[in-house]
DNA sequence: GTTAATTTTTAGACAAGTCTAAAAATTAAC
DNA sequence: GTTAATTTTTAGACTTGTCTAAAAATTAAC
């Protein structure tokens, strides 16, 4: 059995795995859980030594088959749970994560698939995110993102704005994006939380009230 | 915030005091918690300096105004928790407590009164007991339980009996017991299930075969 | 009212999870 | 290809909750 701590470690490498191949380093996965480097070292120790990852000292760590299917039943409790609060309950989509953090706890397999079956087998959470099954398998989605919430280097093309205003699809025309645009992120700025992107090769800034309003379907 | 531990120890002070009106010694807490003496004593300096509980050395200890309330919002969660298992997702009342002993810890005011709201305000949970409103009010019920269920000294009158054959009913009447007779249990003996109780100032053995039939009503 | 039995507390230890500060390994720069 | 910057690990400490063994206080017995 393993510890609320030890779970959203799994949780935080399996995330964190889905933005890149690679192995995922000490420091990453520290600002990942908001902790210190020193800390994520003794924990990666513990979860190899129960061989839910694999880790070399220096070189990271990744979730072994075991550790990746047992991240998947935590993510599945989790919005499992997050429909259930939103359904059922009537939270805004907004709300429900903390909560979820802590259910997501909750040890009965029983319990899960009761809770399951009660919501009518959901296919995803009220966030878009897909619900593995008990198996761990889910469909993968295309969820379409505020260019804003873009991961670095991330790219897709552009499936929908948030703005009707003629000033805003002036904005638009003038750099040339309609639906179907190719937009990759190349830099994002923490003090102004501005972006650049690359657009048919060229580098455009936007302002961080630009990057909420277009969505692209990353690839 | 407290941790779950310190919120057991609380709902275990909380169901002894309903027992007896002394305050509760070192060691039948620990006995409550499956836990040694010394662990008990350094958890109750804890909670006496949070000011949960009143504690002197070698004279036990007592919740406070402020301790009962919150040991009365964790039973409440659990008995909320324990009805939506039962009664939305179809659980038996016999499997919900474990997981409910999980589900009482969860942090969300808000998320507690919502369950309340759907579940229809139930004034009692699936064991018969009653359920406290958000201010810890809540209407003593008596219920009605099993001769070996009671507690050591426990006493009430008989309001049923779990069994229809002549064979009982002759044993019921040459022990002169029927509705309304008043019964104390003297002792309980843990190797056969056996209790001793006090009727109309007699001291009679029953088997666990009787004990589990006889139904009183405690005072 | 001493002595004995029981209860309760203290002392010291351990595991889990975290931290700071310092050392070691890796990577980047010149 | 050294030197410098960065990343990562180690060492040592602290908190929470638990334990065992021993000491102290209380209660019971004679
Ligand atoms: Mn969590
Ligand atoms: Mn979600
Ligand atoms: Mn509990
Ligand atoms: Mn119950």
């Amino acid at each position: 059995m393993l510890t609320q701590s030890e779970e959203n470690y799994l949780k935080a490498i399996y995330s964190l795995s889905e933005d890149q191949k690679e192995s995922i380093s000490t420091n990453l996965l520290a600002e990942k859980m908001s902790t210190k480097p020193s800390s994520v070292t003794d924990m990666v120790k513990k979860l190899s030594d129960k061989e839910l990852i694999s880790y070399q000292k220096y070189q990271g760590c990744e979730l072994t088959a075991i550790g990746k299917k047992t991240a998947l039943q935590i993510i599945r409790k989790h919005r499992l749970w997050e429909v259930f609060l939103v359904n059922k309950l009537n939270f805004g989509w907004d709300e429900v994560h903390e909560i979820a953090e802590q259910l997501e706890h909750i040890q009965s397999a029983k319990l899960t698939d009761h809770l399951e079956e009660y919501l009518g087998y959901p296919k995803v959470d009220p966030h878009g995110d897909p619900i593995p099954d008990k198996n761990g398998i889910f469909e993968k989605i295309n969820k379409s993102i505020a260019l804003s919430d873009v991961n670095l280097k991330g790219k897709g093309s552009v499936v929908g704005v948030e703005d009707g205003s003629s000033g805003f699809f002036q904005f638009l025309k003038r750099y040339e994006i309609g639906l179907g645009t190719e937009i990759q992120v190349m830099e994002k700025f923490d003090f102004d939380l501005s972006v650049l992107v690359l657009i048919n090769g060229k580098e455009i800034s936007f302002s961080s009230v630009v990057a909420n309003k277009i969505f692209i379907q990353v690839k």
